[in-house]
DNA sequence: GCAAAAGTGTTGTCGTTACACCCATGC
DNA sequence: GCATGGGTGTAACGACAACACTTTTGC
C-alpha cells in the first residue's frame, strides 16, 4: 500500500492508523416462542471462557459482509445466502479490545428455527450455543468485549424493524402460519399481542404474506388447522405494526 | 500490537488484514427550502478535482465518532457538540479505494442553516461547498469513491427518520415555527405537504415541539406572526408521520 | 381593503382496539 | 361433547386527508 497518510495531510505530522477489523454476528432465532441469540464461549485470551458473539477477522479479498457470511457459515452451518443479514453498526472504541486497535462491524442475522440450528464448534470458540435473550424484562448481558452493547443495539434494531418492515418472515420457515408469525412478534418484543387483531392486520397488509392454499394442524393435533402462508414480495409495511398495545392471548 | 492474527486462527495459515479507516460525513442542511449536502473538491489523487464527501483518516486515540466530529469541525467549523450525528453504515468493498485497503464508516450530520454554514477550506480538500441534493426527482450523483452510494443511503436514512423520530428539529435553529418544520419535511422528502394537517399533527404529537410563547414575523413582514417552538424531549414519534400523501401548498 | 401566511373547523373515510363469537379438528 | 387453537364480526374510537374557513399582521 502506498503511503496515503502523509500525502493526505499537508502538515505531514499526523499519520492515519492501521487497525484490524472483525465482523461480529448477532444471530437471532426463535425456539418454542423464546428469542435466542447464538453465543460462543471464547477458547482463548482475552476473555477466555466467557460468552461472546461469534465473529472473526476480515481477510484479504473480503469486505465486511463477506466476512460476516463466512463466519456465519463457519459457526452455525447455516447457508448465508438464505438468511437476512444486515448491518447494525461499527464499534471502534480505543479500548474495546485489550489486544490492540480492533474495530468491529456488527451484523444482525435472522434465522428460522432449523432442524439443527446449534452453532458448530468454531475455529476460535470453545463451544457455541443458543442463549435466551430475555431474562424477565431485561436483556441478557455479561459478554466479552463490548458485545453486550452490540447485542442490545441489535435487539433494538430487530424490534424496530418488525414495526416497519416484513422482516419477521425471516424468522419463519418458508411456509408458516399467522400464529407462528405472531409468536415472532411476541418473542422479539417480549410481550403478547391480541390474536384476532394481529391476524386481520397481517392478512390485510399488502405484500406481507401470501396464502399457499395448504394447511397445517396445530401442535398436539388439537384445534382447527391453520392456513399456511409464505413471505410476500413487500419489504416495507405501509401501515406499521406499532408496539404499544398489549392484550391478552 | 501483539500478533492476534495467527493466535486466533489455530490453522495458522490465515492472517487477518490490517486496513486504514476513514470517517466520512454526509452533512445535510436546508437553505431556502432546498436540501443541501456539504461536498469537497478533492485536492489530490485519487479522484483529484472531483466532488466527494468530507472525511478523513482515523487517528491514534480516536474512535470513529471522534474522527467524524473532528472532521466535521475541520471542514465546516460547526460545533460537533450541537449537531445530530449518527452512523449510516460501514463501506468496505475491496476495490473502493484505489490506494489500497480502506474502509469507511459513514456518518449523517444534520445542521440548521447557520449564518455561515459554508464548509471551510479543509486540509485534504481544494474547496468545499453546499450542493443541492435533488435535481428534479433524482439524487445528485457522480462523487468520488463509493460516495454516491453512501449519499443515497444517508438520504434514505434521513427520510426514514423523519417519519418515526423527532430528528427534523435538528435542521432548525433553537427556536422555529411550524412552517419551518414543515419545510424540513418537504425539503428532505422532496415533496409538498398539506399545511393545515401538518400543523395539527406536529402540534398534537407528544414531546415533539414545545411552545415558547414568543412569535416571529414572516419573511417580508407580510402575514400573521407565527408561534415559535423549541424541540421537545421526545425522540420517537408515537404516531409516525408517514410519507404517501402529498397535497398542495 | 388587500395580500400573505398562520391557524382552526368540519366531514368522510379508514385503521385500530377490545372483545364477543363462530369454525374446524382430535380426542 | 369438550378442549384447543384458527378465524370472523362488530361497535366505539381515534387518526387522517381534503378543503373551506377564520385570524392576524404589514402595507
Amino acid at each position: 500500500m502506498t503511503d496515503v497518510g502523509t500525502a493526505s495531510t499537508p502538515m505531514g505530522s499526523i499519520d492515519p492508523i492501521e487497525v484490524l477489523v472483525t465482523a461480529d454476528l448477532v444471530i437471532l432465532t426463535i425456539q418454542n416462542g423464546i428469542l435466542k441469540v447464538a453465543l460462543v464461549v471464547r477458547g482463548e485470551d482475552p476473555f477466555e471462557g466467557q460468552f461472546a458473539l461469534p465473529g472473526g477477522f476480515l481477510r484479504v479479498g473480503e469486505n465486511n459482509l463477506d466476512a460476516a457470511k463466512r463466519e456465519l457459515e463457519e459457526e452455525t452451518g447455516l447457508d448465508p445466502g438464505r438468511l437476512a443479514l444486515e448491518q447494525v453498526g461499527s464499534y471502534s472504541d480505543v479500548d474495546r479490545d485489550p489486544r490492540g486497535r480492533v474495530i468491529t462491524c456488527a451484523f444482525l442475522a435472522i434465522a428460522p428455527d432449523l432442524p439443527n440450528p446449534r452453532p458448530r464448534r468454531g475455529s476460535d470458540a470453545r463451544s457455541a450455543s443458543w442463549v435466551n435473550v430475555f431474562h424477565g424484562a431485561d436483556i441478557k448481558v455479561a459478554l466479552a468485549f463490548d458485545h453486550d452493547q452490540i447485542l442490545r443495539d441489535a435487539i433494538r434494531q430487530a424490534q424496530r424493524k418488525l414495526q416497519y418492515s416484513t422482516i419477521a418472515t425471516a424468522f419463519c420457515l418458508p411456509e408458516f402460519t399467522i400464529g407462528e408469525l405472531r409468536e415472532v412478534y411476541e418473542a422479539v418484543w417480549n410481550t403478547s399481542l391480541d390474536r384476532a387483531n394481529f391476524h386481520r392486520k397481517v392478512k390485510n397488509a399488502s405484500e406481507f404474506i401470501v396464502p399457499t392454499g395448504r394447511t397445517r394442524h396445530p401442535k398436539g393435533n388439537r384445534g382447527r388447522p391453520a392456513e399456511l402462508y409464505r413471505a410476500g414480495e413487500g419489504v416495507e409495511l405501509l401501515n406499521p405494526i406499532l408496539r404499544g398495545t398489549l392484550a391478552r392471548s
